[in-house]
RNA sequence: GCGCCUGUAGCUCAGCCGGAUAGAGCAACGGCCUUCUAAGCCGUGGGUCGGGGGUUCGAAUCCCUCCAGGCGCGCCA
C-alpha cells in the first residue's frame, strides 16, 4: 500500500514537471510512511514540505496543487488532506486493506520474506570465542544477534552463511595446553606452581580429572612437549565441543568452522605475507614487519610478523578475510564484542589495500554486557574462572527469555542483563507477552473449532465484517510487518522485530479484552478468526526471525 | 591525551536516513475474571530527550562544544 502511494505521488510530480508547473527535474528524497496519530490518516507523506525548499514557495501551496490532481486517481483512497505545516494524509478505503490478510493466508510462513538480497551471497561469522573456556553472557548476544540477523537476511532472500571461526592457534593455545598440563600434574597428586596468564578456571580441573580417568599417567610419561602439544589439542578439542553444545541449547547453528590453523596448513598466511612483500605493502623495522595501514586510513602501522618471527593474529585474520572473499561472498559481516572495536580501522586498511570495495566488510559491534542480579553486579573475572556462563544463564533463565532480552535492545548501547527479571515469568519480562499472544490466539481457535467453526479460508471469509476501528489498526500492523522485517535487514538490527512484535501483541491483547472472537454470529466470527490466523501468522514468522519459539500452550 | 559507543519517565529500554501533542514495559495508585488463557485489559500520576550553542519552516534525531559512564589505544587474541 504504501509503495503504491508513492508511485501514485511519483506520477503525479511527473505529471507537473511534464506541464512546468514544478522547477526540478528529479524528485526530493521524501517518506510515505504511517502516522503515529490515527487522525493524520492511514499513511502520510512530507513530499511538499521537501518540494518547497528548492521551489521556494509555501509547502502547502505545493500539497494544494499536487492533492487536485490526486483526487480520483485511486480507487483505494478514502480522501485526502492537507495538514499542518504541509503532509499530505491518506485516508484510505477500508478495503483497501483487506488484501493483507489473504496475503498473509497466501504467503503463510514466508508472509514478510523478499528477493531484496538477490541470492547475493553474504557470510555472517559471530561468537568466534577461543576455545579456551566457556562461552559467558556476551558470546550469547553475539550469538543471539548473529544468529537472528542471518535468518533475517535470508528471509529477505540473501544467501546467507553462518561461520565461527576458532582461533587455534598462538599463545593461547599454548596457555590452554600448559594449563591443561599443569592441572592433570596436580590431579596425579604433584605440587605445581601455577603461574600468571594460565586458564585457571575450575573448568580446567574437571577436563584434566577426565583426563587421567581416560590416560591416567600415560601422559605424564611422555617427553614435556609431546604433553604438552597433546593437551592442547585434547583441551581444545573439548571445550569446543562443549562450546558447539552451549550454542544448540541457546538455539544458534553454523553452517561452518573454520579453523584458524589451515590459514597456516594451506599456506594461505604465508602466501600472504610474500604478495605484500613483493608489493611493497609492508616494511621492515625494529625486528618486525609492519604493514603500512596508515595508507589507507589506519592511524598507525600495524605489525604482521612479530621480532620472534611468529606472525601475530593480525596477519591471520588479514588472510582469513581475504579468504571469504575467495570462497565468493559479496559481503562480510562480522560480529564482534566492543572491546575489539580498535581493530576496525585496520582491517578496514588492509581489506582497501587489497582492492576490495569499501563496503564488502561490515562490522557489528556489541556492546558489553553487565550481569546483574536483583540489581547488583555479577562478578565476572575470567582471570580467576570466577563468571556465570553462558550456560549457567540459559539454564537459569531459558533460551527463548535470554534471546528474547539480547534482541530487544540494539547491540551499540551496553546491556544490563538481570538474571531476577530474565527470570520472571510475568509481565516484567516482554517475551512471555509476546508469547502469550500467540497462545492465547492457538486457544481461541481451538475454542472455535470445539463450537464447530473452522478455520476460515480466503474464499469463504467475508473481511467485510472487520468494520471496527481496532481491527483496522490490527490490519494495518500487520501490513507493516513486511517492511519492518526489510528494515530490519537493511539496518542489521533484529531488535526492529521484537519491537514491532511487542506493539503488535499489545493491539492484539486490547482487543481481546473488548471484543469476543467467537460469537454467536458465525459470519462475524468467522472473519475475527481470520483476522486471528493473520496475526497468528505474523507472531509465529517475527519469532521465527528470532529464533524464539511460539509456543502453544502457556 | 587520542579514538569508538552510550546518556530519553523513579528503573530497564524503544523512537535517531529531521516531521505533526516524545512512546512501551516495570515500579506507584485505583479498577476489571459465572462467556474464547488475568503471563491479560482499563484508568491516574510521572519528562530541561545530559548541559550549551548552531543548521532548518521544523531537531530526541544532523553539526560543534562541554560534562558523565563504558570500552580501547604500537609486535595479546
Amino acid at each position: 500500500m504504501k509503495q503504491y502511494i508513492e508511485e501514485l505521488l511519483k506520477n503525479v510530480c511527473m505529471q507537473c514537471m511534464e506541464q512546468g508547473l514544478l522547477r526540478q527535474e528529479s524528485l526530493p528524497a521524501f517518506v510515505v510512511e504511517a502516522p503515529r496519530n490515527k487522525e493524520h490518516g492511514d499513511l502520510a507523506t512530507n513530499l511538499a514540505m521537501m518540494l518547497a525548499k528548492t521551489e521556494r514557495r509555501p509547502p502547502r501551496q505545493i500539497a494544494q496543487m499536487l492533492v487536485d490532481r490526486l483526487h480520483g486517481a485511486s480507487p483505494h483512497v478514502e480522501k485526502i488532506e492537507i495538514a499542518g505545516a504541509g503532509f499530505i494524509n491518506f485516508f484510505l478505503k477500508h478495503e483497501a486493506w483487506h488484501d493483507v490478510l489473504h496475503d498473509i493466508a497466501t504467503a503463510g510462513d514466508r508472509f514478510g520474506s523478499s528477493q531484496e538480497g538477490g541470492g547475493r551471497r553474504i557470510i555472517v561469522e559471530f561468537v568466534s570465542a577461543n576455545p579456551t573456556g566457556p562461552l559467558h553472557i556476551g558470546h550469547g548476544r553475539g550469538a543471539a544477534l548473529g544468529d537472528a540477523l542471518a535468518r533475517i537476511l535470508s528471509f529477505v532472500g540473501y544467501d546467507v552463511v553462518r561461520e565461527y571461526y576458532i582461533n587455534d592457534v598462538g599463545n593461547q593455545m599454548q596457555n590452554l595446553g600448559k594449563s591443561l598440563y599443569l592441572r592433570y600434574l596436580q590431579e596425579l597428586g604433584q605440587q605445581v606452581d601455577f603461574p600468571e596468564g594460565l586458564y585457571r578456571g575450575e573448568y580446567m580441573v574437571a577436563i584434566a580429572r577426565d583426563l587421567v580417568q581416560q590416560k591416567g599417567r600415560g601422559i605424564m610419561e611422555l617427553p614435556e612437549h609431546d604433553a604438552m602439544r597433546f593437551c592442547t589439542t585434547y583441551a581444545a578439542e573439548v571445550i569446543l565441543a562443549d562450546i558447539k553444545h552451549d550454542l544448540e541449547l541457546f538455539g544458534v547453528r553454523f553452517d561452518t568452522w573454520f579453523s584458524e590453523r589451515t590459514l597456516f596448513d594451506n599456506g594461505h598466511v604465508q602466501e600472504l605475507l610474500a604478495h605484500f612483500q613483493e608489493t611493497g605493502l609492508v616494511y621492515e623495522t625494529e625486528g618486525a614487519l609492519w604493514f603500512r595501514t596508515t595508507q589507507f586510513g589506519d592511524e598507525k602501522d600495524r605489525v604482521v610478523v612479530k621480532e620472534d618471527g611468529t606472525t601475530t593474529y593480525f596477519a591471520s585474520d588479514i588472510a582469513y578475510h581475504k579468504q571469504k572473499f575467495d570462497r565468493g561472498f559479496v559481503q562480510a559481516i562480522d560480529i564482534w564484542g566492543a572491546d575489539h572495536h580498535g581493530y576496525v580501522p585496520r582491517l578496514t586498511a588492509v581489506l582497501k589495500a587489497l582492492g576490495y570495495p569499501e563496503n564488502a566488510l561490515h562490522v557489528i559491534l556489541v556492546q558489553m554486557v553487565n550481569l546483574l542480579r536483583d540489581g547488583i553486579p555479577v562478578a565476572m573475572s575470567t582471570r580467576s574462572g570466577e563468571f556465570v556462563t553462558l550456560r549457567q544463564v540459559i539454564e537459569e533463565v531459558g533460551t527463548d527469555a535470554a534471546r528474547f532480552m539480547f534482541l530487544t535492545r540494539r547491540s551499540d548501547a551496553q546491556l544490563d542483563f538481570d538474571l531476577e527479571i530474565a527470570k520472571k515469568q510475568n509481565d516484567e519480562n516482554p517475551v512471555y507477552y509476546v508469547q502469550y499472544a500467540h497462545a492465547r490466539i492457538c486457544s481461541i481457535i481451538g475454542y472455535a473449532a470445539e463450537k464447530g467453526i473452522a478455520p476460515p479460508s480466503a474464499s469463504t471469509v467475508s473481511i467485510d465484517l472487520l468494520t471496527e476501528p481496532e481491527e483496522r489498526d490490527i490490519i494495518r500492523k500487520l501490513a507493516a510487518f513486511p517492511e519492518v522485517v526489510a528494515g530490519s535487514a537493511r539496518a542489521c538490527e533484529p531488535h526492529r522485530i521484537s519491537v514491532y512484535l511487542m506493539e503488535l501483541v499489545g493491539q492484539f491483547h486490547r482487543y481481546y479484552n473488548r471484543y469476543r472472537v467467537v460469537t454467536d454470529d458465525p459470519a462475524l466470527s468467522s472473519s475475527r478468526l481470520y483476522l486471528m490466523l493473520g496475526i497468528r501468522q505474523v507472531l509465529r514468522n517475527g519469532l521465527q526471525l528470532l529464533g524464539v519459539s511460539a509456543p502453544e500452550k502457556m
